[in-house]
RNA sequence: GCCGAUGUGGCUCAGGGGUAGAGCAAUUCACUCGUAAUGAAUAGGUCGUGGGUUCGAUUCCCACCAUCGGCUCCA
């Protein structure tokens, strides 16, 4: 490799350590600024991450928008001085002496928790020093362009115990452009937003009577997911799932068995006092304890297995105030939600059956190329929030882990992020803002069939326990809408449309044509709608553009001479006119092959 | 739950210690209309809720509720 090819390299933004080198040094400068007008605050820690950087500091009050300016126009000074940025080395003591004598606790704290053997290296930058263990540019006017954009609060080192610090986000680019482009697709992106879209189309609303995180599906968004859920519902008992509808509450007892009383006590709305009343309810976080009683009602023999039973199934979880997200984070939610039991040597088959219709109701979505797959463990040093033991956990794990390269999931683990009784795959998907949310799991459970004493006769005629595997399909109803929302900036397939067609009439004389189309269109089930008003055709227009209705069909005195209509389709455009039984071929065809 | 911002007619937003205004939407009338705004008129708000200060609060103060952006937590 030449010296040339081995600098561009270096300097190619695409490459993820020179981006993130790029950014990293972007947060110190942030950092050596707002220690310029604020010398009193107190350094975090100023990582780069996705798209950009932050620095947290210790300080009273939060940074305004002014002061976020004014800690611009700093910043664009030290790029401008042009510092060499010059690493060292320093022993242990001497760094945490050096922080101490600058007033930096966190850094001293950072220093304190590194392990015995860590290289304590600093970066110098003018008279900005900060503890990191880099890389770095080699000189602060290598950043080109830069924005800051929002400030927050976040808790030191991610812990709800600790203090709160005020981060200032950011990001960087090699050049202006560059910058323009991505804050540009942020606008895009917001655009796109289900919060505000899904509430100016109709899809759903909130009312403050009703309360926080209890949205209210309007006719429209109540038409997708009622197609939705009975695709999801053939589509199931196509699949050999036996459909149950179990209770939306149960006594605090039910809760004991399953754990959900000591391990999700907080997630629960419970009814009731303990202390003073005889029987105590809680409306049910998930399914899976009531789902169970329908599979112990008999004796079951090996030969039955696996029993597949699925609920489209509300839950209702009590999510602290601040964690409510439009229809993405809800406490009151309905999913496609399943439970199987079956013997040990059909775990295998049956959890990559939940996996092939999991990606078959992606594939039918569109959104398959939009997720990744996380496989999430246990955290075995906070056994305390698991049931189970260390051994057991270890084992399904590794079951998991087989099934899943075995299948050949591409896949990253992930520790702390299992349920309170087992693993699971997490089908992850990132919303418009790219925060990621969980749309599907799939868990092996091996916890919970004991602990109901759910059992089955074998072949040896010995009892058993069988393996439960929870899964969802599409997960919940709620937060796919939102998704798809998003996903096609409020354009959904033809097959979810809450409005397939939309007819205007040119005016009142073409009425009757009109209510003719729609009865022949109804017919053939299309989701029909008419505009009858006496406004002109151009507001009309206007109007249903505004709806984002797929397709437009526009009838005056020549579509009712040759029985056609002019159709304008928000995906392909303007299509002309087209004889009335050549349009319903083509809708009709498309609504069944569910394009997208 | 924590930090911050926000809350004025259906929507977008002005205003500001003396009981509120615009545009769009709605309704009515005229126009009977061919692809992004025809004209005129009418109606619609105890300014998120509850307290407090004040002669007087939508405006100032406090609490609560809701919405948004983060953190933490989670489907």
């Amino acid at each position: 490799m030449s010296q040339t090819d081995e600098k561009s390299e270096k300097m190619d933004f695409s490459n993820e350590t020179y981006k993130n080198t790029y950014r990293h040094t972007s947060s110190h400068i942030l950092a050596q600024a707002v220690k310029r007008i604020f010398p009193e605050v107190k350094l975090g820690i100023g990582p780069s991450i996705e798209n950009g950087f932050y620095y947290d500091f210790d300080r009273e009050k939060a940074f305004t928008p002014e002061e976020l300016k004014q800690i611009e126009e700093e910043m664009e000074k030290i790029i401008r001085e042009h510092f060499t940025i010059i690493r060292t080395e320093m022993p242990r003591q001497l760094a945490i002496d050096y922080f101490a004598s600058k007033e930096e606790p966190y850094k001293v704290e950072l220093i304190n928790d590194l392990p015995e053997d860590a290289v304590i290296s600093l970066y110098q930058q003018g008279e900005f020093t900060d503890l990191c263990a880099g890389p770095h540019l080699e000189n602060t006017s290598q950043v080109r362009a830069f924005k800051l954009l929002s400030a927050a609060a976040a808790y030191w080192r991610g812990s709800e115990k600790n203090k709160m610090l005020q981060r200032i986000y950011g990001t960087s680019f090699p050049d202006k452009n560059q910058l323009k482009d991505y804050i540009n697709a942020i606008e895009e992106a917001k655009k796109r937003d289900h919060n505000k879209l899904g509430r100016e189309l109709e899809f759903f609303t909130t009312c403050d009577l009703i309360g926080q995180g209890l949205p209210i599906l309007l006719p429209k968004g109540t038409k997708v997911i009622q197609t939705l859920q009975r695709f999801v519902e053939d589509e199931e008992e196509r699949r050999g799932y036996q459909l149950t509808k179990t209770p939306l509450m149960a006594k605090s007892d039910l809760y004991k068995i399953s754990g959900h009383w000591d391990h999700y006590r907080d997630g629960m709305f419970v009814i009731g006092d303990e202390t003073k009343d005889s029987e105590v309810f809680a409306l049910r976080p998930m399914t899976c304890p009531f789902q169970f009683q329908a599979y112990l009602t008999k004796t079951r023999s090996y030969r039955e297995l696996p029993i597949r039973y699925n609920e489209t199934s509300t839950l209702f979880r009590n999510e602290s105030s601040g964690e409510m997200h439009g229809l993405i984070r809800v406490r009151q939610f309905t999913i496609s939600e399943g439970h199987i039991a079956c013997r040990p040597d059909q775990v295998e088959q049956e959890f990559k059956g939940c996996l092939d219709l999991a990606n078959f109701m992606l594939e039918t979505l569109g959104l398959i190329e939009d997720v990744s797959y996380r496989f999430s463990k246990w955290d075995k040093n906070d056994k305390a929030k698991y049931i189970g033991s260390e051994e057991e956990w270890e084992s399904v794990q590794n079951l998991m882990r087989d099934i899943l390269n075995n299948m050949g999931v591409d896949f990253v683990e992930a520790d702390g992020e299992a349920a309170f009784y087992g693993p699971k795959l997490d089908i992850q998907i990132k919303n418009v803002h790219g925060k990621e949310d969980t749309m599907i799991t799939i868990q092996i459970d091996f916890q919970l069939a004991t602990r109901f004493g759910m059992e089955y006769v074998d072949s040896d005629g010995q009892k058993k326990h069988p393996y439960i595997i929870h899964r969802t399909s599409v997960g919940c109803y709620e937060r796919t809408l939102a998704l798809l929302i998003e996903k096609y900036a409020g354009v959904l397939p033809l097959w979810l449309a809450p409005v397939q067609a939309k007819i205007l009439p040119v005016a009142q004389s073409h009425l009757d044509y009109a209510y003719e189309l729609m009865k022949k269109l109804q017919a053939k089930n299309i989701r029909v709608q008419i505009d009858d008003s006496d406004e002109k055709l151009g507001k009309k227009i206007r109007q249903t553009q505004m709806e984002k209705v797929a397709y437009m069909l526009v009838v005056g005195d020549k579509e009712i001479e040759s029985d056609s209509v002019a159709v304008r389709s928000r995906k392909e455009g303007e299509l002309g006119a087209l004889p009335v039984s050549d349009f319903i071929e083509k809708i009709v065809k498309e609504i069944e092959t569910k394009a997208i």
